[in-house]
DNA sequence: TTTTATATGTGACTATTATCACTAAATTGA
DNA sequence: TCAATTTAGTGATAATAGTCACATATAAAA
């Protein structure tokens, strides 16, 4: 990968001495759309820098039911792998890319160098943490204190504005995995949305209709 | 406050240019037990690191609805507080006394200036961070994934662990409130509890037999 | 002691979500 | 083209939690 890639690609980061650590000591993955990054469990090596794409980040009990947290998208990375990695425990989450995803991964050692060496790197660091625990509140909101139907109108607008679409290629039983819910839950709100003309609904698709967002970003 | 003092109540500080940056800059401040320290949209202007005491850190929705997420005690701090102040954002919790409560408030300057200057206090806010993720999951996991009587057998648990007795002197209302749910439910799952003879309940307080921490730590 | 305030117990009912059972539609692929 | 598979729709019922109403108990205050 070029300097000036890289560049473009981080366009929070312009001092070259850290561009060019990174690009040193720096490994290059991509990986295809769906594939699953990290497990709970898995020790993590490496501090991900997305590069391209966005990694979904999900939550997991022992019964293996799920909850989406947030993505991961272009020039962010992830606090839990900061912190995981700094104490060498496994991860606590399930990393899955939500489209092909290229990703610059930085060994642990050197983000601590780092910290003291690069003051934007530092920055970056700061800035991970704290959206990443904003997030995180987000994802608490929701589960304490909404209902499934507010959840799930919330879900589509953030995966309609992840995607840059109004069309969301994916099935109820998916949805219902990320909610931590069951399928027919889904179905269901789902069918009410499309009778408030909100949305339509297709086989492996959602359309989106223009009011819906407005509705929800008060 | 004296050196010896302070480093009394935080041993994993040895640094003594640490401790004495902390002592010359930070203001000791004292709170009496259920007095409010921020609420949400107050603003922080220091980073409080608890002496002695505790502080329990809640989430709550536009409605005033209640979630308890952790406490804060002995040589620790708030990780919110630390992504707060450096984006100058308003607080997006409220903190309670526990108990009487001493800290030592660090402003914000000095904490960023600290992190170039002093190898512990690097740790110390890597190691804060990282103990605050992992109690937003427990948080989150609870409120996800596991049913009221559940999250109330927890909730007992933790704050017989935070006061060190097995004599909760609280209402069903408070409970009911850092669980975000109604008296009602509380009364009915503590009664159960009872039947179950894990607990015993009388006015202001509940009486927790033996066998229940055992039964809960599995 | 009597009044007052606070805290608890509980039945009845409602709301929300989860589960089961089955149907039907759409897509795949043999 | 036609079975097989996947996806979606929906009624019925159950489980869990929330709300309302009111009784009762306990402690604090007058």
């Amino acid at each position: 990968m070029e300097l000036e890639e890289l560049k473009e690609k981080l366009p929070n980061i312009t001092d070259p001495n850290l561009l060019a650590a990174m690009l040193k000591f720096g490994t290059v993955h991509v990986f295809q759309q769906d594939k699953v990054i990290t497990e709970p469990g898995q020790f993590i090596k490496m501090v991900p820098v997305i590069l391209e794409g966005a990694i979904k980040i999900i939550r997991m009990d022992e019964e293996g039911k799920e909850l989406f947290l947030y993505y991961l998208e272009q020039g962010e990375t992830c606090a839990l792998s900061l912190t995981c990695c700094s104490a060498s425990r496994p991860s606590e989450i399930k990393a899955v890319a939500e489209e092909k995803t290229t990703l610059l991964g930085i060994p642990i050692q050197k983000h601590e160098e780092w910290t003291d060496q690069f003051k934007q790197w530092k920055e970056f660091v700061a800035m991970t943490y704290q959206s990443r625990f904003q997030e995180m509140l987000v994802a608490l909101d929701a589960v304490a204190f909404k209902r499934m139907d507010e959840r799930l109108m919330r879900y589509i607008v953030t995966k309609m504005k992840q995607q840059k679409t109004n069309e969301l290629h994916t099935t109820h039983q998916e949805i219902a995995n990320e909610l931590g819910t069951s399928r027919e839950v889904i179905s269901r709100l789902l069918k009410q949305l499309e009778k408030k003309k909100w949305i339509e609904l297709g086989r492996n698709i959602i359309y989106i209709r223009d009011d819906f967002e407005e509705l929800i970003s008060n």
